[in-house]
DNA sequence: GTAGGGTTAG
């Protein structure tokens, strides 16, 4: 794979090491802003004569993944071997991270093993970004056992650097008692924690919603001697948040500013974001507008925010304002961007709206993802479009992309609703036979898709074979297989399976009463709904809509029930009542 | 001389 220098083409044959030039220079990186300046400079420098020390590539491929174009520095690593540049350890584990941020470290482990072959001996940042590869990949154990092993056999001393990753990795994980015990044992190993190592964890615990840990470990870190920074007051702002301590949030954002630590773009994208969630869109508007009075400019994920915030609120005529907005200030929408406004066009029932985007999109080279395939299978399947829906899922696993549990269900009760039944069995036969079958919720479908259109054998023999599956029905699975006995006039079992659902841990819910008693009383079992009905109400439920007005209809035979009245009294919607005194 | 750890969105 890496050729030697005799391999080179002819012009690129000149001694590397007396590159160097004579007179100071200004430094080309100077000029490099974007990734077209960087692979127009790469160009040059491979026609230089003499060509440039590998030192001078390695600062340009730096620069590049700095700008995270790790795909573009993969590339030109591979050209400079190809054309047997030479590399250095320096360069290769600039490789080495690239294919770690590509979720690949088994690539980033068989350049490691050239590294070796090469003579190099990895220092202490190349493991440190193998450390981090295989956390990045959900490999923490390994990336836990890769690091003890490194001490123990003393291949190196661990830094501060390689404790901090080895943290992150274990907080991710969901190991943060763990990674605050690495901590205390970093000082037994005379490598003391940082002010970085402190933000790690003290993130880490805000995702997690605690805070109060967090706190302790803001006075413990403070105590030593580390100031906060920006990404320790985001991490609070960020958690705050998420717990909805609007008042806090606003304490923390004051104290930062007491403290002299200004926000930056993504302290102001959390209370963005924040802001939207909780429907205030004149709140992160204001935001908006006054990050940029300080001078930070807002991002495509600052953007999207809004958009998907009044995407949310089907108001989709400002959602476009927004987008249009954006473009008209170069900043770019990327996939989340697009899907938020598919997202909105589908749930406004715009379909037409969130296909031409769909292709917009693309035809912009931004990539549909699971998300976005998701959306539209879901709507399309929903709004009766049998063929486009399978049309797209088929397209997106030609594309590579991996159906996920939610493209599954979507596809198998888009299949039940329209009557499609052979076909969701097939996919459930599918999925079983792939061990994908794990999720309670697509026996539910099947069994609620089934019992609808004619089958309910099928559907009792699904819903009696869970427990040889390993799978347990929950409330929903019982209240559709209860719906599906009553449909079938099983009445007596219906009742049966209200008991039997309770003992088996299942709560009935206002949904199973309610289905219940429709199914007695479109199976005029009158008597024995109003029953079901006084045990609902006993146990705290309110009959919905639905089930009032079947309940109405039986009113002049039930006569002067003071049960009925009450219960009519007390939980009638309004309109429900008006309206059947109208009728 | 050059390489390695922390913050935002479905």
């Amino acid at each position: 794979m890496y050729r030697t220098t005799t391999s080179l083409p002819h012009h690129l044959q000149h001694n590397y090491s007396s590159s160097r030039p004579h007179t100071p220079n200004p430094d080309p990186l100077d000029n490099v802003h974007n990734l077209d300046d960087a692979l127009n400079l790469f160009d040059k420098m491979l026609h230089r004569i003499p060509v440039p020390s590998v030192y001078h590539f390695t600062r340009l491929l730096d620069v590049i993944t700095k700008m995270n174009h790790y795909h573009s520095a993969l590339v030109l690593f591979n050209k400079m071997c190809f054309l047997g540049i030479p590399v250095n350890h320096y360069t290769m584990t600039i490789a080495i991270n690239c294919y770690c941020h590509f979720n690949l470290p088994g690539f980033a482990f068989s350049l490691l093993g050239s590294f070796f072959k090469r003579g190099y001996t990895p220092a202490l940042p190349t493991f440190t970004v193998l450390i981090r590869g295989l956390a990045l990949a959900d490999r923490t154990p390994d990336a836990v056992n890769l690091f003890r092993k490194l001490i123990r056999d003393k291949i190196c001393a661990p830094d501060g650097i390689m404790f901090g990753t080895v943290v992150d990795g274990l907080c991710k994980a969901g190991q943060t008692m763990r990674a605050i015990r690495l901590i205390k044992l970093m000082e037994q190993v005379n490598c003391k924690p940082d002010a970085i190592i402190y933000n790690i964890i003290i993130a880490n615990l805000c995702k997690d919603r605690l805070i109060d840990k967090a706190l302790d470990l803001f006075s413990e870190m403070i105590g030593k001697g580390f100031a906060p920074d920006v990404f320790t007051y985001t991490s609070f702002i960020q958690g705050l948040c998420n717990l909805r301590r609007w008042d806090d949030v606003v304490k923390k954002f004051e104290e930062m500013g007491a403290s002299g630590i200004s926000p930056n773009v993504y302290t102001f994208n959390i209370l963005v974001d924040a802001y939207c969630k909780e429907g205030k869109m004149g709140d992160a508007e204001f935001m908006l507008h006054s990050m940029t009075a300080r001078g930070i400019s807002p991002n495509v994920v600052t953007y999207t925010a809004l958009i998907d915030g009044y995407c949310f609120q089907r108001k989709m005529d400002k959602a476009m304002d927004w987008y249009s907005n954006m473009n008209d200030n170069k900043v770019f929408p990327n996939t989340f961007t697009y899907n938020s406004l598919i997202n909105g066009y589908c749930k406004s029932k715009k379909l037409d709206a969130a296909l031409n985007l769909f292709r917009f999109m693309q035809s912009k080279g931004v990539k549909p993802d699971i998300v976005t395939y998701n959306t539209l299978i879901y709507t399309l399947y929903r709004m009766g479009k049998c063929p486009l829906a399978l049309e797209l899922y088929n397209e997106m696993q030609a594309r590579g992309i991996m159906p996920d549990t939610f493209t599954y269900t979507a596809v198998l009760n888009g299949l039940c609703q329209n009557n499609h039944i052979d076909e969701a069995m097939s996919l459930l036969h599918m999925l079983e036979n792939r061990g994908l079958n794990s999720d309670i919720q697509i026996y539910t479908i099947i069994i609620d898709g089934t019992s609808k259109h004619g089958d309910f054998d099928s559907a009792r023999a699904i819903f009696k074979d869970l427990p040889l599956k390993g799978v347990k029905p929950n409330v929903h699975t019982y209240t559709v297989f209860i719906n599906g006995l009553c449909l079938n006039r099983q009445f007596e079992e219906a009742k049966e399976y209200l008991v039997k659902m309770e003992q088996d841990g299942c709560l009935p819910s206002s949904v199973t009463y309610n289905v219940i008693a429709q199914g007695f009383f479109k199976g005029n079992k009158c008597d024995e709904a109003v029953k079901i009905l006084k045990e609902m109400v006993e146990k705290g439920f309110t009959p919905d809509s639905s089930t009032f007005k079947l309940l109405l209809d039986q009113l002049p035979s039930e006569g002067q029930d003071s049960t009925l009245m009450d219960m009519i009294q007390n939980f009638a919607p309004r309109d429900m009542i008006v309206s059947n005194a109208n009728s």
